[in-house]
DNA sequence: GTCAGAACCATTCATATTCTTTCATAGGTT
DNA sequence: AACCTATGAAAGAATATGAATGGTTCTGAC
């Protein structure tokens, strides 16, 4: 059997089952233990599966797109955005943020009627096709392996452009301000800022404390946060003084 | 067997099978083992189709329109694209419109060092990760189904850019210029025209004698047109009073 | 606690499969 | 003729596989 098949069939088993002992996987694939656990090595790696002794447990929801081989985002990035787009009313303009984060409130983003803003070419093929979303694609110089239009096209359009919320990704968060690792980058979300009324911020808990190279903003530009549990009290009076509410996105079953 | 034909089955099984193995594929198309690699590698260039160990997944993407991927491009689609990308040199800025026969010019793209600017999300999301070719969106409203922006946002973007050629397709050829169904489309056509050295269309031969809703320019603003061999005589006459130069993509499935 | 046995896992190695590269040939074009 | 492209065959490289080995973690009895 071939590699990519047989480990489809395993994502199958582990997805309708919710957790698969190797065993039952070396008999009801055919293949020597050695292989399904490569097989579960590799899976790992991709974020599809989690390895526990003795098997492995199905991550995330079942939309998984395995040919495309995307990485499925982290549970908590996940919950991060339902909760954000619980946020979001009907009828909205929405500025959308390059990003993972971002890329999940997207997808929770279909059914709902809105207007979306974005530089995201992934997000943008997400939601093309959605009637009860009018797209409205930010361009310009279109930074390779990410996707996102960045540059001083994406500023001037953004110009002319004004959103009731911004909900945005950030590479880092210190008492300083927000960061992130592109100069461009940081200077196309700069102009965001200033076209939204609303700016919310999704970051998991790792990103406090975190720096990159460019700074973004000051804290104060922030409205709102949505994270995840990890939070440490200590920031929680560092945000407070900002101005800023934390929304904390509950998730009980923590895998891992 | 014609290379065309050839790699047109592959798709075909490979579509409806979601995966072949290349044992399958070479007793299927009674080709050798080498061949069969070798149109796999290929139509994995063009975004077709996925390699793996042992075969090849179709591309079933999402990235793609899907009214796109429903009917596969026709080998004249492809063959007025290969012949198109041979006008085409090394370091020029291309201009790409939308549409499904401009979608097949950016597949057979890959590989070529290029400024592409394109308003299409089909094609942006082609090409966004190759390395050897740097891609502009020129964003807007994008249009549903199609996924090309279009509006004033991008008629605003596109005052701002200048390429070597623009590679456009239309809806339809007369004697009075060229035709396209939407106006909005045409708007944002006429700016293209204007941002570009030369005019290159690509345009099938059921094109002429078409028309369509809204004109978008007379025949004199076209350089050149790429079509396939049924174009009738009586038009020669015509193109050539526009001065057009018309390129017949050969039959034979041979470039050059 | 700790000891033995069992289950599970990582690593290594030989083998099998698949892939890439190279070369020679056939068939068509200039 | 020279030239180009497509093709098939074959050698060597790369990768996947299954079995074996030895190490680690779990379990239950003392």
């Amino acid at each position: 059997m071939i590699v990519d098949e047989r480990r489809s069939k395993i994502l199958k088993i582990a997805e309708e089952l919710g957790f698969v002992s190797l065993q039952r996987l070396v008999s009801e694939l055919g293949a020597s233990e050695s292989t399904v656990r490569r097989d579960l090595e590799f899976l790992d790696s991709t974020g599809h599966i989690q390895r526990t002794r003795g098997g492995a447990s199905f991550l995330g929801d079942s939309q998984v797109d395995f040919d495309t081989r995307r990485r499925l985002a982290s549970s908590e990035k996940q919950r991060i955005a339902r909760r954000t787009v619980e946020l979001i009313s009907e009828g909205e303009t929405v500025l959308l943020d390059g990003g993972t984060t971002t890329l999940e409130v997207a997808r929770y983003l279909v059914g709902k009627s809105l207007q979306v803003l974005t530089n995201s070419l992934p997000i943008a093929a997400l939601l093309m096709n959605r009637p009860e979303i009018e797209l409205i694609f930010i361009g310009g110089y279109v930074y390779p392996r990410t996707g996102v239009a960045l540059g001083e096209q994406s500023v001037e359009a953004l110009k002319r452009l004004h959103a009731t919320r911004l909900v945005m990704s950030t590479g880092g968060i210190t008492a300083d301000g927000l960061f992130n690792s592109n100069a461009l980058l940081v200077e196309t979300e700069r102009q965001m800022i200033r076209a939204a009324d609303r700016v919310t911020l999704v970051a998991d808990s790792s990103k406090f404390g975190q720096r990159a190279l460019s700074h973004l903003c000051p804290l104060e530009v922030v409205d709102e946060i949505v994270t995840d549990e990890g939070v440490a009290e200590e920031w929680w009076q560092v945000l407070e003084r900002a101005d800023i509410r934390l929304d904390v996105a509950g998730g009980t079953g923590r895998q891992g």
